[in-house]
DNA sequence: CCGACTTTGTGCATCGGTTCACAAAGGGCT
DNA sequence: AGCCCTTTGTGAACCGATGCACAAAGTCGG
């Protein structure tokens, strides 16, 4: 009923998975002491259409001025606290091989609101070590170390033999989110929220329309 | 005219993300001696609804039995020559530290039609290292590198800074597929594809869906 | 204080994708 | 051969997302 009511909470996906992308934009403004912003500059910046940008941010509340823009810092603190970045959240990456190394290693990691809390891996070589200032610890204390670390978010990157049982474990344990690395379908509770990042699928999509392009009736070869 | 026209020539995108799925729980099933399957047990292995399965097989054929379901060899056989994985595809990856390291040495990476083709780096320390079995080559080699090893698809793992100095490179060459994992948006004619693969977005979209379940009355849902 | 100019916020048409539900197709049993 | 059972392939309704186009809102110069 009334007319003002700033936030929806019923966000859109789609506009959810632009907001990061939104919010790299203006830290990248923000640091070049730009202090207003425009739909039309903003959308150029992280690569959208400013239609489509200023129907996202309008989910979140009126937070732009007609005849000016959005101002950078408070457009900032808004899409930050709307991800939820203003708490930071504990990590644990589950398999520290190759890709769990490099994930410890990566220090954009850190940069904004998450923090790497533990690592964890069934090696005997492997626990003990020190990566990137952590311990490496022992898969038998997978429990005890998200419940001691108070970590909510869990980065997969085992086998993917392994992934299913480790997340079985943490979900058993109260995670909730996951992010998972391991080239296998997860089966979880409708509560938990997994995403998947999958290096081999993206070099498919890649080559199918490479393909296509190459064997096409129209031989784009376009210079520039 | 001829009514039975396989190949629809126009598939979904959706479909195409989809499709690297499907191939992967085939190949599992063949390799478990699994001759013929039905659409309600793929879908389940790949973790889609069974009629979003049937549609998207139906955009590149009528390769299924109606009684019975499909030939796990055939299928296998059809969706690789649809995805382009008949032919095998030269990568290159430039930028070889923590993460370009770890791709390098991933097996998984090489195991379907992708083969690493080259490894580019700009740091002298780096250069003329051996990773994985391969060389790596100066950032000023890199166009002679691409065209004497066929490179059609190129990883980028540079820092940010570097990544779109790179790319627009890569395409003055005549690449049109690239994998970038650098968190910056990079510009590129529309002839060339980009696929971006960004943790740090995976992790603020968790978060933020991890914030409302903790703070909001209703659970959220989740999509894998 | 006003009027011209800029830019937001959004209603609406459109589009691509998902899901349901069922007719058509094929296999196998008797 | 004929019938029943299973499962595909798809028409059609539905749903969320996109993009256009413009009225509303606000700024700024005079
Ligand atoms: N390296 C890449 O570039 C890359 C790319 C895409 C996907 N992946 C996937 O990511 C995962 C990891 O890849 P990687 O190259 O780092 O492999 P890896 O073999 O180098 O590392 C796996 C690590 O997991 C540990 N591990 C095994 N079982 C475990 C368990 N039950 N609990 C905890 N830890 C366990 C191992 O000891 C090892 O340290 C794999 O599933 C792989 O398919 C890797
Ligand atoms: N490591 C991760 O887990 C991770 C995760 C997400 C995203 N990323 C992104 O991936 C990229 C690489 O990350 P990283 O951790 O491997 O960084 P890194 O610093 O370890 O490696 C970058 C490499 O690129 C090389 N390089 C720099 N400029 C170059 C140029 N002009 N041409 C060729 N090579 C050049 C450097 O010499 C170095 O070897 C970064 O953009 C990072 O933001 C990394």
């Amino acid at each position: 009923m009334s007319p003002s009511q700033p936030r929806d909470r019923g966000i859109p996906e789609a506009t959810v998975a632009r907001l990061p992308l939104y919010l790299r934009a203006l830290h990248g403004m923000a640091e070049r002491g730009i202090a207003t912003v425009s739909s039309e500059d903003l959308a150029a910046a992280a690569g959208v259409n400013s239609a489509k940008l200023r129907k996202d941010l309008s989910h979140l509340g009126s937070y732009g001025t007609r005849g000016v823009g959005y101002d950078v810092e408070y457009l900032v603190y808004q899409i930050s606290r709307e991800l939820g970045l203003t708490q930071d959240w504990a990590v644990a990456i589950v398999g520290v091989g190759n890709l769990g190394r490099a994930l410890a290693n990566y220090g954009g990691f850190v940069s904004r609101g998450f923090r790497v809390a533990a690592l964890v891996d069934a090696d005997p070589e492997v626990v003990g070590d020190t990566i990137a200032g952590l311990n490496v610890e022992h898969i038998d204390e997978l429990e005890a170390v998200i419940k001691r670390r108070g970590v909510s978010i869990v980065v997969l990157a085992t086998p993917a033999a392994a992934a299913q049982e480790v997340c079985d474990r943490v979900v058993a344990v109260g995670v909730t989110s996951i992010l998972n690395f391991a080239p296998v379908v997860l089966s979880v509770p409708d509560t938990v929220d997994v995403r998947k990042v999958d290096l081999s699928i993206e070099l498919q999509i890649l080559a199918f329309h490479e393909q296509r392009k190459a064997g096409g009736p129209l031989m784009a070869v376009d210079s520039q």
